[in-house]
RNA sequence: GGAGAGAUGCCCGAGUGGUCGAAGGGGGCACCCUGCUAAGGUGUUAUACUCCUAAAGAGUAUCGAGGGUUCGAAUCCCUCUCUCUCCGCCA
């Protein structure tokens, strides 16, 4: 169903405010894009009314606790301001009433237009600050990220994440084990000096067997996914601002993100982003959730301040595949789906036979737009480690109230923000590493697991 | 890229300065009528924010968006965005 396109539809926040950029009083929240929307990103209700508790729930994700006081404050005077411009915005109304009657009847209005006009000077100022308030407020919210479940581990970084699962014994090797681009490069089938003399550093050039292999990959995933309930989608690759607003990389994330020069349009750093927004703007039937979504698309990412990590090999690209799994659910529902999603992804793993951990990340060390946030890694024989290889959160009503995605209730008949749920299932070119490496033997060849042959004109070996 | 047309509520569609949150129709929902079905009748039918303990209710805003003119704008002016059609180009 789709409904009347709104404001947030279409347009630049920043245009629609054409405050003179000099001295404008917000210059601070106007550093980035920011899109209209009517509703609120994290409710401003909740944090204004639970101030210490939304505090201590963000501490350690965010670094200036004091904007929470802000716009706490803000939204309080917000409210004061609009009390009073509503009651002079209905006497200008009735002003406006009671002149057109007079002017309909012949007769004399003109003591009533000096009211209304004298009126107006003192509305135009209380609207001012008015607007500036709902700007400072929505300037705030956008950037505040979301508040993570209870059960979420208390911690500043990724030393609090707990693993909470192990799958799979990794092989024991009786040679030495080689690195997956050393293996890739005997083998031919990844170029990554070429790949830098097309474009960048950050980007591989496949060859034959192995661009066959992530062809197989992608498919696979996705097959098995559409078997256990994913509808398959295939997405635009550019999404607007709107979009990544909606699911929380803008405004806050901007420099990770390839821009299309002049054009309001990215190049999707995550099929998360066109998938959660599907159903941006839209109210959906209860009857219709959940629904479970799959999609496959490439991920362009800057990568801004990870210069020096995992530099070899594909571990860590600027372009990147990924098969991706989006759930829109209701609210009651979206912890009991978080773990259903996590399991969906983890069968990917699970059918290639690659060993795999399972950790819940800390408050720190989460997503922005995440509540709760399970990292799949995938062990690397090399590096004698695990990876991460897919990242399944939980947003609860975050993205949906950025995006202003609802559903309709049948028992109450009102609307109300669904839950959002994604995962990746899975990054594919890290599959396509763990495969590598765990599937290599001493001649330098490498075994192709079971389920993907038949992607591979049942080829055995590499 | 060139030329043109358009954007109104769940859908269609009227409305060119005055009590319009918006006629009319369709659809949905509720009730009535009918032996059942069909037909018919009556009513209802958005979202957000604020006030209110809640319910009920009230106020305000919203006719693509922003700005302007005006006592008053869906209606007039400016800017932008989006959509559609034709031509050109192109997988």
């Amino acid at each position: 169903m789709r409904i009347k396109q709104m404001s947030a539809f279409d347009f630049f926040w920043n245009t629609c405010y054409s405050i003179a950029n000099g001295d404008n009083p917000l210059a601070p929240f106007f550093k980035g894009e920011i899109f209209k929307r009517e509703s609120f990103m994290l409710d401003i209700k909740f944090i204004a009314d639970n101030l210490e508790s939304a505090k201590s729930k963000l501490k350690d994700r965010l670094k200036g606790l004091d904007s929470l006081d802000k716009a706490a404050a803000f939204y309080q005077e917000k409210r004061e301001i609009q009390k009073t411009a509503d009651a002079l915005r209905s006497q200008k109304k009735n002003f406006a009433k009671e002149i057109g009657m007079l002017k309909t009847k012949g007769a004399d209005a003109s003591s009533f237009m000096k009211d209304a006009e004298k009126l107006n000077t003192e509305l135009e100022k209380i609207e001012e600050r008015e607007r500036i308030l709902s700007l400072e407020l929505e300037g705030i919210l956008l950037t505040l990220p979301n508040i993570p479940l209870e059960d979420v581990p208390a911690g500043a970084n990724e030393s609090f994440n707990k693993e909470i699962k192990k799958w799979g014994e990794s092989e024991s090797f009786t040679f030495q084990v080689l690195p997956h681009y050393e293996i890739a490069e005997k083998l031919g089938i990844l170029d990554f000096e070429r790949g830098v003399k097309i474009a960048q550093s950050g980007f591989t050039l496949y060859h034959g067997t192995g661009a066959k292999l992530e062809r197989a990959l992608i498919n696979f995933m996705l097959d098995t996914h559409g078997e256990n309930g994913y509808q398959e989608k295939f997405v635009p690759f550019l999404v607007r601002g709107e979009s990544l607003q909606g699911t929380g990389q803008l405004p806050k994330f901007k420099e990770d993100l390839y821009k299309i020069e002049g054009e309001n349009l990215y190049l999707n750093p995550t099929a998360e982003v066109p998938l959660t927004n599907i159903y941006q703007n839209e109210i959906l039937n209860e009857k219709d959730l959940p629904l479970y979504f799959t999609a496959y698309a490439p991920s362009f990412r800057k990568e801004a301040g990870s210069y020096g990590k995992d530099t070899r090999g594909i571990i860590r690209q600027h372009q990147f595949n990924k098969v991706e799994l989006v759930e829109f659910s209701k609210p009651e529902d979206s912890e009991k789906e978080h773990q259903s999603m996590l399991a969906e992804a983890e069968k990917i793993l699970q059918l290639l036979k690659l060993p795999y951990r399972i950790v819940i990340l800390s408050t720190g060390d989460m997503g922005f737009s995440a509540a709760k946030c399970y990292d799949i890694e995938v062990w690397i024989p090399s590096m004698k480690t695990y990876k991460e290889i897919s990242s399944v959160s939980n947003c609860m009503d975050f993205q949906a109230r950025r995006a202003n995605i609802k559903f309709r209730r049948e028992s109450t008949g009102k609307v109300e923000y669904l839950h959002t749920l994604n995962g990746s299932g899975l990054a594919v070119g890290r599959t396509m590493v763990a495969i590598l490496e765990n599937y290599q033997r001493e001649d330098g060849s490498v075994v192709i697991p079971d389920v993907l042959r038949k992607y591979m004109g049942n080829c055995t070996c590499l």
